[in-house]
DNA sequence: TATGAATGAGCCTTCATTCAT
DNA sequence: TATGAATGAAGGCTCATTCAT
């Protein structure tokens, strides 16, 4: 047991410490990756935006690609972590499908605003990653889907596909974070509370 | 005369030629900008698939960059052009902003799957290239403003802020076709239909 | 007859107009080459500073390095026509000297500024230019050579090693278009005769 | 301390490493640039001859341009100390020139007989090199003026006009290397010697 | 004669990745 | 863990040269 006590806290510690580290590499990763694209950026730049080597990023992540997927893993745990929240409790379909798309533009627009973009790129990027990240868009997708048809059956939205619907929602969705960085017309809250508004309207939920 | 006669078609020939070539090109360079993004396109593709050597595309273009701004070029003009056109007529707002819906998207899905995507990656790309691409959009979307405004004007639209569901519109458009060259689902043209009936209700149009 | 009447006057005057364009060319390349260096000068510039298509140059000359070979026997041809020129006459060995060093001075900035640097480029050039550029530079040093000899043996002249001092000369005389063009401190006339005075005295022949 | 003991030596031996290495690719470079000239001198042959990819120089100079202003740098450098040097001590203008011109001499045929050159090609070079040269050249310029107009003040050199000697003087001198190289008719010394001889007859020095 | 088209070879540069220290 | 060194592969671009018209 003592040996234990000498020898457990000191892994535990670097563990704490490399955890620390990653996080701190995915989250500047997920900003230039987002600002620059999968191609453009080299690993080059995140090891010195990180004041780091680049040989040093392979202690971490095997290769480029694993990186990116560590910062895809992040963002969308983060992501259906909160919108499961903002789901959550005893509300209208309505209601619930309004909360939902609030939390989600609050954290494209103030919480994660780098991380958001990474979804949009379906271009350019290696497979494995396409594949990881049609998965998560996927277990996305259901959280919404399934308020959707909800609402559909109690016969609170109106619409004629709700399957298209669903697709022009993500698309309006996506496109938020790009038009928010260069405008900045409005508070995130702000523009989460317009944004749900009219996309509920998209799908046929009426005015508030 | 006869000189003239004889002089006059060689150069006419050759310029024909020489458009439709570049014309060949630009087609080629925007299916795989648009599918592999601009970083991840290398001219070696381009000219493979158009069977020529990387060397000869420096006849019609002096860089790589003039080239995308080639393809931006002709698919906005494209585009803007059969917007116009599906504007035009006695039509309340609320029709017209359905004919240039549909007609949006039957570009995007049946008359210039490729180019559409061009316009989509703000990322990664020259800035040269950014700057083009905005300028085309501006042209584009006030279009779109002009109808939405008039809609607004004339209560056949509600919207509480025009600006942002019409920013959540373009959006949803863009997003098609990466989703109807996955699915195909249903036939360009239902999902003109669908897709413009949806999106008019975004803005608060009422259904068909 | 009449048919040589007819017929021999075309193909000279062919003849002539070719001569004419070669002459063209050889003087823009000279001038260019002399300008960028062999090597950082492209038959494209060439060609386009003559309002001519690259390809039609090789009307003219089978290779890049034929059309340099023709401008080195362009200015070597007349240089050594002027020196020989100069330095006939009745006149002592040290005036001599002096008449032919004034002269290639005046060729070098004031009729040839452009020709004067293809000699000293003995760097980065194909092997065929590099031999053809030493023999006519053999040709040249046998006239200086010869003077300088008789210029000894007459007590004219005082030096340690003629032949050292020789090339010594040459050197010197070879860096006056660069400085000119920099500085133009002063009239080709003026500067022609300064630097005469000065070199022959390098070999020994004492002030004017 | 011990600590320090064991840290300090590692960087030190790797920065001696790291010097060492661009030293010799510095020399290398200044020969192969100077045999064939900047724009026909390609970073492959230069790693090649060092035995090392052509990347691989990318670790030690950013690009072409910064390793070619590296070899004269330090070219430059070793110049400058070796002529001050020479022009110490207590000597008449006469006899400091002669030395300096003697240790240039030497400089060229026998310490640095590729770094030479470089000074020369003022043509096809990238314009920040052409500047660095000039400001090299430019001080090295002030060495030989300073005596010169020292001389001409005691009275012991006549010279009409002292710049343009001095112009010629370096021309002469620059020529040297490229003569010395193909000949090797005599010793560096000899050649030094009665070059210097030669060269302080040039600014009306008097024979020795 | 004149030229547009085409190209193989080569150049400078970048980058993800490996390895020894 | 951290990193400097090294590199193969690839990318954008240039150029001398050939050829059909």
């Amino acid at each position: 047991m003592s040996a234990q006590a000498l020898a457990t806290p000191a892994p535990r510690r670097a563990d704490r410490r490399r955890s620390k580290r990653i996080d701190e590499i995915l989250r500047v990763a997920t900003r230039l990756l987002a600002e620059r694209g999968y191609a453009a950026t080299s690993l080059d730049e995140i090891a010195e935006v990180l004041d780091l080597s680049k040989a040093s990023l392979y202690h971490y992540f095997p290769s480029k690609e694993a990186l990116i997927l560590g910062c895809l893993e992040r963002i969308g745990n983060e992501t259906l972590e909160r919108l499961t929240e903002a789901a959550a409790g005893p509300l209208t379909a309505r209601d619930r499908l309004h909360a939902v798309l609030r939390a989600q533009v609050l954290i494209l627009t103030r919480d994660q605003p780098a991380g958001a973009a990474l979804f949009l790129q379906d271009v350019g990027l290696p497979e494995a990653v396409r594949e990881r990240s049609r998965a998560l868009v996927d277990r996305h997708d259901r959280i919404f889907r399934s308020i959707i048809e909800e609402g559909v059956r109690t016969g609170e939205l109106h619409v004629s596909d709700p399957t298209v619907a669903r697709l022009l929602m993500y698309g309006a969705i996506n496109f938020i974070p790009a038009w928010f960085n260069r405008s900045r017309r409005m508070s995130p809250e702000r523009l989460a509370d317009v944004a749900a508004d009219t996309l509920v309207q998209l799908v046929g939920g009426g005015p508030a």
